[in-house]
DNA sequence: AGCGCGGAGTCCTCAGACAAGTAGAGGGGT
DNA sequence: ACCCCTCTACTTGTCTGAGGACTCCGCGCT
């Protein structure tokens, strides 16, 4: 029986790749018979199995490199990230945020641009006069915080910081809203003290600082 | 510089289409321009356009409809951590394991239970006898590590070793092939003192010893 | 042995043509 | 006014052919 809506043949194509790479047929890393091959062999042109290709790519489990061929990066797909991050508990991922944080924190001190530093700045004052909805606050905040990371210029820091950023700003909004926050003053100077260390290309002192902020606000979680 | 020179167009032109989905250019089940319209848009032909469209389609961000057009699915963009890691720099990762490995360290140093450090000096022990093919040897090093990171207790770390490890892995494999490691000696000595530093709890000790010894590879590797 | 140079194989990009499908405008019937 | 049909413009799907660029490997030379 037809199924109610045929699907492409680069759609086919890719699932029947798929399905000879997961059975073992190609190992990990190991190269696919050329687009000139492929095609005949699968029964469509050689654009159609191109897109097949870059759709497994996109998926991460093909990697075509120029003149050399197409190779098997990967044999499954991997667990979804945010499943492991809302399992975990919020201390377990402050800790890691603590960790990527300090050093990006000091990787922020050592390269940040003219350009990077004022959108930390910005993001400071923009932070200070954030007084409306807890919501505001906590994005306002969360921002800051991610300029640093993006003054580091670390492309995986950046990533990784990206992908906490929605378990953090929920555990953040429902601790501010039961009233656990630290005196809004003294945070603030710490936020203040932690910009100047970047400002003064001080990677250690800038690296302490976002320590010691993250830890203090991981004991008001806890 | 110019280092980006090399990625293919049809890359080039799928994260230049993300970045305007991310921007908010267009919304969640929107149409975007057709691939007529977008390729002198971009630049690039027609079917680099569609190869573009594929790989997004393949990462779940774009559905294109025969006869009608190609949607926005999703705005998040839930990216594997594999295709991260895969497309990120050795350095990158590098650094971010750094940021990882030092805490977990401090962290072991801590919360060590006895069958953790019993562990930690195992994988030590079978790390220093391993004098067979450069696989095996590699294996045995991260073992070693990621004992570390068992001891210190913290979920998330661990979850975000385990997802570095097969890239680390990989490179350090080549890295050795072509003879750039470090003498193996003092190798030894500076994962001697980190268990050290971990068996007499001393955590500052520990991220320190386990910064510098990530610090060297990196330099190594750069 | 080491080095440089091709050449074969491979992927990358473009252009054009036609097929297949969709959505909306417009006309005709009730 | 409402419904339905058709027709048309537009969009994606597929194939083919042609170069261009890149990688890898072996050959010949020193």
């Amino acid at each position: 029986m037809e199924q109610l809506r045929r699907a492409p043949l680069a759609d086919q194509a890719a699932e029947l790749l798929l399905a000879r790479i997961r059975s073992g047929e190609w190992a990990l890393g190991a190269k696919l018979p050329g687009e000139t091959t492929l095609g005949p062999q699968l029964g469509v042109g050689r654009s159609t199995v191109r897109e097949a290709i870059r759709q497994l790519a996109g998926r991460g489990v093909l990697e075509s490199r120029q003149g050399a061929g197409v190779f098997v990066t990967a044999l499954d797909v991997a667990e979804e990230w945010d499943a492991v991050l809302r399992r975990a508990g919020i201390i377990a991922v402050i800790e890691a945020r603590i960790a990527i944080e300090a050093e990006a924190a000091a990787y922020a001190a050592e390269r940040r641009t003219p350009q990077a530093l004022r959108a930390v700045r910005r993001s400071l004052e923009e932070r200070r006069s954030a007084q409306g909805s807890i919501e505001d606050y906590v994005d306002a905040d969360m921002r800051f915080h991610r300029a640093i990371v993006v003054a580091a210029e670390s492309p995986v820091l950046l990533e990784l910081f990206d992908s906490f950023v929605p378990r953090l700003r929920q555990a953040m909004v429902e601790m501010l809203r039961i009233g656990r926050g630290v005196a809004a003053e003294e945070d603030h100077e710490a936020h203040v003290h932690l910009a100047e260390a970047i400002a003064g290309r001080d990677p250690e002192a800038a690296r302490l600082l976002s320590r010691s902020h993250l830890v203090s606000l991981k004991d008001a979680l806890g």
